[in-house]
DNA sequence: AACCTTAGTTTACAACTGTAATCGTTTTTT
DNA sequence: AAAAAACGATTACAGTTGTAAACTAAGGTT
């Protein structure tokens, strides 16, 4: 495993990864014209945020001729995963459940996405545990108040 | 629905509500007190934290004598789930279905979880769709690319 | 050659965050 | 009552983020 830094990605940021991880490569054109679209950015702002995706290591920016184009270090999936990890690790394990069932609830999905849920539903089904153990210290969750 | 502003709660200022959360009501000494165990803030820290937590509505300051009991204003489900929705607002719903499939697949879920679960999924089947619309911006994500 | 466009770099600047010390009051101890 | 402890408020200060103008150099255009 990569030492993964704590970088994080904002949420302005992911919008120029969104561009690059669907085109795949792109130049700063490319990132700057559906942007201006998307949210108004003025050219000069979405050019910051390249800047700094770049220097976090996020873009790749392999130059071609006097300019670059630029690709993702990482993919979306990656990048998504990771920052619902960072969400998951503000809650208790305990409420882990219960957070995706909410989210199930509230998700437009179709029979194909039902059908993976429902494949990985089955699988945890078989390692499933009587009580998940619940990962906060005393004092940040109700669990630890019964110990 | 109330208005609802655009304000965000910070990963540490997630912190003192999980006190405040778990707790009902909590002075500021019971929430510097666990915060300096598990995050080794000084109080001074916590108590900034508390601070832009009242400033921002999240926490809810009753007078108590000279000084304040601190209680949610918000209740730690719906937090979350605000939370989730911001992620989810960052990625094409097409994607869902399957980010929800990671999640799943990375949690560790009690036997009860899996029955819930199962439940929403259930109730989700009979309104599955054949596809998901996609809402991104053309430019964004590959879907809007064969339109 | 002179100029405009384009791309990247530098600079700007306010708001928000993390992290805390200090200050002014009250309360509690001694 | 005097001193010490506790609490909220004010101030601090660097780093991050959002938002962008200005600058510079290369390239294309007239």
């Amino acid at each position: 495993m990569a030492i993964q830094e704590k970088v994080e990605m904002t949420a302005s940021e992911r919008e120029i990864m969104r561009v690059v991880w669907t085109l795949g490569n792109a130049t700063s054109k490319d990132i700057v014209d559906v942007l201006e679209r998307k949210k108004d950015w003025k050219p000069a702002t979405a050019k910051t945020f390249i800047g700094r995706l770049v220097k976090k290591g996020f873009l790749l920016a392999e130059p071609q001729g006097n300019k670059y184009i630029y690709s993702a270090a990482i993919s979306e999936e990656d990048s998504v995963k990771t920052a619902a990890e960072r969400l998951f690790e503000q809650i208790c394990h305990k409420q882990a459940g219960n957070t995706i069932a909410d989210m199930l609830a509230g998700a437009a999905l179709s029979h194909k996405d039902v059908e993976l849920i429902q494949a990985v539903l089955d699988d945890k089904k078989k390692h499933a545990v009587d009580e998940v153990a619940c990962n906060c210290v005393p004092g940040q969750c109700r669990c630890s108040t019964h110990s």
